[in-house]
DNA sequence: TGTACATCAGTGAACGCGCGTTCACTGATGTAC
DNA sequence: TGTACATCAGTGAACGCGCGTTCACTGATGTAC
């Protein structure tokens, strides 16, 4: 992944490039914060390949752009799950999986806000309303619900439709994550105080007594 | 504004010109939804001239698009500001011009989408962390810090912070705005719905009795 | 063990494209005399 | 009232650039015999 020569790939090897290439990929996209700034050439540059050599291994550019799209949902989702399952392992109860489910959300979107940004800022995405949406695009969302749910069920939550009121953390959360990150300037408030008014007024949640 | 032949300004209406190219390349975005679609040779096209006559006007493209987000912002604030006088003509309270403040958000971001991503999704907005924001750009914000506070002191409102409680109701209304125009597949609850579970929830406020 | 050869993992030159920007220019329009 | 001319509002050709993509190719590597 050097920006110079490169040593070519022994043979039965050459699907190695794939990885160097979606690696080289991700990191240009995440350093630049533009998904046109993905070139072939800019790819092939940093890989330290020549451009055609690309052909190989994706149809064409878009090809690449729809690999680190599906591995950035992957790793997404791996991560929320992650510290979900670690607040359970401690013994939290749902109110506290669900707010270290929201926090893993936050910490992703801030470590990565470019990967994070592909992930529901790809204009392409309003024109394919047609078809059916990927399962691995919505995993977290759907985690997210059930883990309201259960905090109603628990008797935590107050709310009388969990759905509309994952949406409405769904939708602060994105917020948050994109403007923070958009916006350093800004006068934020600490991201735990927002992370608590978000999950909790909007989950309609009885704060820790 | 047609896209072929255009007669060219009497002498001394030069600068009619420049409102034709600043009305072109807005089309042009809010048609395309893409920054990078704002091109010298793509507004003149719309205009109806030859690409080097937009020096006469602009220093360079970027130029085009920084006015652009002015007139954007300019827009803005206006339709949030007039959204709330209205409310106040017709005798609502500070929970109800709260809420039409917040609703006129979500219907500009609505009917202008592109022009709304504008705002507040420019990457280069990051590096200008070290100069001062310009007051245009924060007017509604302090326009709904302001609206949050006149609900408290109604006694509407249980807020102990209400600039942070302002910021999480900013980035929720952020958010459902720019994922509900990205994602029209998504399984939206209703816009009121979730405008009052924006305002209401994070706002502190007690629902109408 | 040696060698011819098929295959693999790439390369280098070239294409046409749209772009921002420059430069010298043109032709209509208003104005000074 | 007539006319020379300065100015205004643009134009058209050209530049170099990076891009996606194609095409014919090359040279190392493993393998069949």
């Amino acid at each position: 992944m050097g920006e110079f020569a490169r040593e070519r790939n022994r043979r039965g090897e050459g699907a190695r490039l794939r990885d160097d290439i979606l690696a080289a990929a991700a990191e240009l996209l995440e350093r630049t914060g533009s998904e046109e700034a993905v070139t072939l050439r800019a790819v092939a540059r940093q890989v330290g390949i020549s451009a055609p050599s690309i052909y190989a291994h994706f149809a064409d550019r878009e090809a690449i752009v729809d690999a680190i799209v599906d591995g950035a949902f992957g790793d997404f989702n791996a991560a929320i799950q992650a510290a979900s399952d670690a607040a359970v392992r401690t013994g939290a109860g749902p109110r506290a999986r669900l707010r270290a489910g929201c926090a893993a959300y936050l910490e992703f979107a801030a470590e990565r806000p470019n990967r994070y940004k592909l992930l529901f800022e790809r204009q392409d995405l309003i024109s394919d309303a047609s078809e059916p949406v990927p399962l691995v695009r919505t995993e977290s969302f759907r985690h997210l619900v059930a883990s309201l749910q259960a905090c109603v069920e628990a008797g935590l939550s107050a709310s009388d439709d969990p759905a509309r009121d994952a949406t409405a953390i769904w939708v602060a959360l994105h917020g948050f994550a994109t403007l923070h990150s958009s916006l350093p300037g800004f006068p934020w408030p600490g991201t735990d105080a927002m992370l608590d008014r978000i999950v909790y007024g909007l989950g309609q949640i009885r704060e820790a007594s």
